[in-house]
Order: structure tokens, then C-alpha cells, then sequence
RNA sequence: GGGAGUGUAGCGAAGUCUGGCUAAACGCGACGGACUGUAACUCCGUUCCUUCGGGUUCGUAGGUUCGAAUCCUACCGCUCCCA
């Protein structure tokens, strides 16, 4: 491992506004530099793809992995099945079927962001669905004090409102994984967002309890990430933005990142791209001296999509918004529509003349006859590149496009492609 | 086990004592429009469904009443206190 990058890891992350707090910066620094060690990141299957709050940890992990270190995932399979508590409520169990499911999928995503080299993606269902109950209050209970962890931030948020005997005992089990990472990978980091803390630090204890207190095993966490108006970050009109193309489609992936904010976009370039700090740098001044070209949003949103989705993607992205904000939809063939547009929200639609209401609500485009009016009488439909503001007029899907195609859209810049079957 | 609270639209929160003027204040969010840089800010409109006649709502089920989110009964969920 080399030495001076081993130097810059703690120093980067500082840079990149990615650092919380470090259980023993100088110890972990010490740690990296004598030999190849990992550090891992754990991410309950709570549903069946990744969204960007997930990204997070993920990139500092990735970090780790490109300053030489061995990046292991686990995917919760067994804690998923607990439940790791929230701040307020208790969560709802999720069923065997779905966490399976999930699992698959979030395996299938960690893959492909962290690659085969140098990365192991494990289970914890693999240990600790093997541990038997008196094992476990034997070999691990004993080591842990009611009264430390009732201290712990969110058990103690949880004690009002209540919480769990089960959710309670979560902690204990994300210890587990973390000891047990530490002996069969040589895993000494865990890296977490800032609400982990109290987690990780459980990991760290169990270790200097079973392996003596000079072991070396470290935490590191992530500030809580938010935008510029004080609202979490990474949701889009309310929905998450996940991972899996299928959920959320690459374009829509890549406008997200386009359309952040001259404030919070340096933020975001540091944060979740591998750029170098003086490109960065030279990316913030343009933001300051010519705004309203976006060239920071644009270089943001095809490191990140590049990174998730893939060159091809960025690609694909890229020619549909030109093609949706630059262009004459109207004036596009058929064949173009079916190239570029497979990013966009579709529907399938009957060859026959509708009334544009209808159309919306049949097409899912609007989620009753009433929002449609509104819209409509608002002029925020428009069907093949003609605003429709006449509630009573008829929608033919052979005028355009072959008869293939109909390209709606509402509002500014949300586009639906209805496919005429 | 005993006692006290509480449950209202996506969320928060009024309204309940003093039944009708309440499809239900207000805030947030969301959606749409103007402005613009596919921005931010600001401003404006909408926000249960509808064949626009009306229909169905205030934890659930009944009841009282000409009329109930508002009164009564039972049940369910959540919280707190006592044991």
C-alpha cells in the first residue's frame, strides 16, 4: 500500500466535506499504512434496490478501495430481518420472501459500483442466523451493558415513545458483524452515516472486549447530508432516487444531478464524484462567474450517472435532454422517438381517438379526471409538442410519430411516452 | 391488572366542551402557472372523487338526532402514569 495515498485518505475526506466524526483518526492512519486492511459498510435489504442516501457511505467506501484498502459489503440479510431502530417509530418486519428478494437485488447493485477486485460482499445471515439463542446471551450478551446501550442516541430517543425488545438488540448484532469481519476479512473500519455512530462504536467495544484493547478497529461517519434548504437529500417531487435503472431511469438519474442548486453543487462534486480537487475547484469558480451555463451540474450529473448507470447511459441521457429541451418533439421521426425515449415514464395506449382527460388518466399521466382538467386548463399538457388547453378535445395517436408513438408532457419537463398498441 | 390521554385529508395541526354557517381553518409538502439558467428567490392558482347534478370522508362498528368530526356505546391502535 502506498504510503503518501494512505496519508490522503482521512486528509480527502476531510476536503470533501465527508468526514464526521473518527474513533482514532491517528490509530486508523497507522493502521492503513502498515498493510492491506478493509473496511466495510453494512446496508439492511430494506427494499429491493439502493437509493442515493445509500450512496453515501458507499462512495467513501469506494474512496477507502481506491486508496488501497479492501472494501467489504455486508447485506444485511439477518439484521434486515430485525430491523435497525428508527429515531421514532418501530418498523414493520418485513417477510422472508422480501428480504430475499431484496437482498438479490442490492447484491446485484453493490456489484456493479464496487467491481471484483479487492471488494467482498457478504451475509450476515451466514453467522448470525447460526447463532443459537443461549450462544448468543452467553458469548455476546454478557459483554454488553443495559446501561450503555439505553445510552446510545436513538435507543435513548426510543425510550419515550417506545421501542422493542428486538429492535433494541440490534446494536448487539451489528457488533457481531463488525467482530466477525475483523477476524475472517482483517476488516478494521467501519464506515457509516452519522446516526451509526452509536453502532459502530458498539462494533469497536465488542472487539477490544473479545480481542484485548489494543485490537486495532476503528469508526468513521459521515455528516448527515442535506441541501441547501435544510431538506434531506436525494429525493425528486418526493420520491427517492434509486439505483436500479428500472426504478428510476437513468435520464431521470441524470436530470436529478442537473438540476441541483448553484449552492449545493460544489457540495455534491466533492461528495460523489472522484474529481480532483483542482478540477473542482476550477468547476466552482464557473459556477461564480457563469451560472447560468450549469457547467458544474453537468459535469456532476455525468460522474455520478457514469458512475452508477455507465458511459452508455450518460450518453443516452444526454441525447434525450437535448432532444426534450432543445428540440421540436413534434418534429422527431418515429424511429428517434423509439432510440432515445426509452428513459422516459411509458404507457401503453389503444389506437383509437380519445378525449384528452381521458387519455391522461387511462395513460397514468394524471391520477384523476380532476387533477387532469386542472392541468389542461392550466396549459401544462402538452401532446406531441401541441398544448392542449380544451378539456373536450380528442387525442389521435395517428398523427404522430407512425402512429407509434404519443409524447406527452406535463408541466415543464416531465415527459410520458404513451406506446400505441 | 388499575388510571389518564390520544387517533382529523400526504405530513403537522385546529375544530370536539357550546351538534347545523365544515369537504373540514392554518402551516408544510406536492402539483400547475408567471419569472428564469431545464435554477434559486418571489408571486399566483390547485391540492377526496365526480357523468359537475352530486357522491363518499374526520381509527372501526353501531346508536341518539330533522341534522354528528362534534353527543352516547362497544371495539381496535398508540402514548403516559400507577401496580
Amino acid at each position: 500500500m502506498n504510503k503518501e495515498i494512505d496519508m490522503n485518505f482521512i486528509e480527502d475526506l476531510k476536503w470533501r466535506g465527508a468526514l464526521n466524526q473518527v474513533t482514532d483518526e491517528a490509530g486508523l492512519l497507522e493502521a492503513m499504512q502498515s498493510g492491506q486492511i478493509g473496511a466495510y459498510v453494512g446496508t439492511d435489504p430494506t427494499a429491493d434496490s439502493l437509493h442515493l442516501g445509500h450512496l453515501i457511505p458507499f462512495m467513501v467506501l469506494k474512496r477507502f478501495q481506491n486508496a488501497g484498502g479492501k472494501a467489504v459489503i455486508i447485506v444485511g440479510g439477518a439484521t434486515g430481518s430485525i430491523g435497525d431502530p428508527r429515531p421514532t417509530t418501530e418498523r414493520q418486519l418485513l417477510s422472508q420472501e422480501q428480504l430475499l428478494i431484496n437482498e438479490k437485488g442490492i447484491t446485484t447493485q453493490v456489484t456493479k459500483l464496487f467491481g471484483d477486485d479487492n471488494t467482498t460482499i457478504v451475509n450476515n445471515n451466514d453467522w448470525l442466523g447460526k447463532l443459537t439463542l443461549t450462544d448468543f446471551l452467553r458469548d455476546y450478551g454478557k459483554l454488553f451493558s443495559i446501561n450503555v446501550m439505553l445510552k446510545k442516541d436513538v435507543v435513548a430517543s426510543r425510550l419515550e415513545s417506545g421501542i422493542s425488545f428486538t429492535e433494541f438488540t440490534y446494536q448487539i448484532l451489528q457488533a457481531i458483524d463488525f467482530h466477525e469481519l475483523w477476524r475472517r476479512e482483517n476488516v478494521q473500519l467501519q464506515i457509516g452515516g452519522s446516526d451509526q455512530w452509536g453502532n459502530i462504536t458498539s462494533g469497536v467495544d465488542l472487539i477490544h472486549s473479545l480481542e484485548g484493547s489494543d485490537a486495532n478497529a476503528y469508526g468513521l461517519t459521515i455528516p448527515l447530508m442535506t441541501d441547501a434548504t435544510g431538506k434531506k437529500f436525494g429525493k425528486s417531487e418526493g420520491n427517492a432516487i434509486w439505483l436500479n435503472p428500472e426504478k428510476t431511469s437513468p435520464y431521470t438519474f441524470y436530470q436529478f444531478w442537473l438540476n441541483q442548486s448553484d449552492e449545493d453543487v460544489v457540495k455534491y462534486l466533492k461528495y460523489f464524484t472522484f474529481l480532483a480537487p483542482d478540477e473542482i475547484d476550477t468547476l466552482a469558480q464557473t459556477v461564480k462567474t457563469d451560472p447560468g451555463a450549469r457547467e458544474a451540474q453537468r459535469r456532476l450529473a455525468q460522474e455520478v450517472t457514469r458512475f452508477v448507470h455507465g458511459q452508455a447511459a450518460v450518453e443516452e441521457a444526454e441525447a434525450l435532454s437535448k432532444a426534450l429541451f432543445n428540440g421540436d418533439v413534434a418534429e422527431l421521426s418515429a424511429a428517434q422517438i423509439a432510440d432515445a425515449f426509452g428513459g422516459v415514464p411509458s404507457f401503453d395506449t389503444a389506437a383509437e381517438v380519445k378525449n384528452v382527460v381521458d387519455f391522461l388518466v387511462a395513460g397514468g399521466v394524471e391520477k384523476s379526471k380532476r387533477q387532469a382538467r386542472e392541468d389542461v386548463m392550466n396549459g401544462a399538457i402538452t401532446v406531441n409538442g401541441d398544448k392542449m388547453t380544451d378539456v373536450t378535445a380528442d387525442i389521435d395517436p395517428s398523427t404522430h410519430y407512425d402512429g407509434q408513438f404519443v409524447l406527452v408532457r406535463r408541466g415543464k419537463k416531465k415527459y410520458f411516452l404513451g406506446k400505441v398498441k
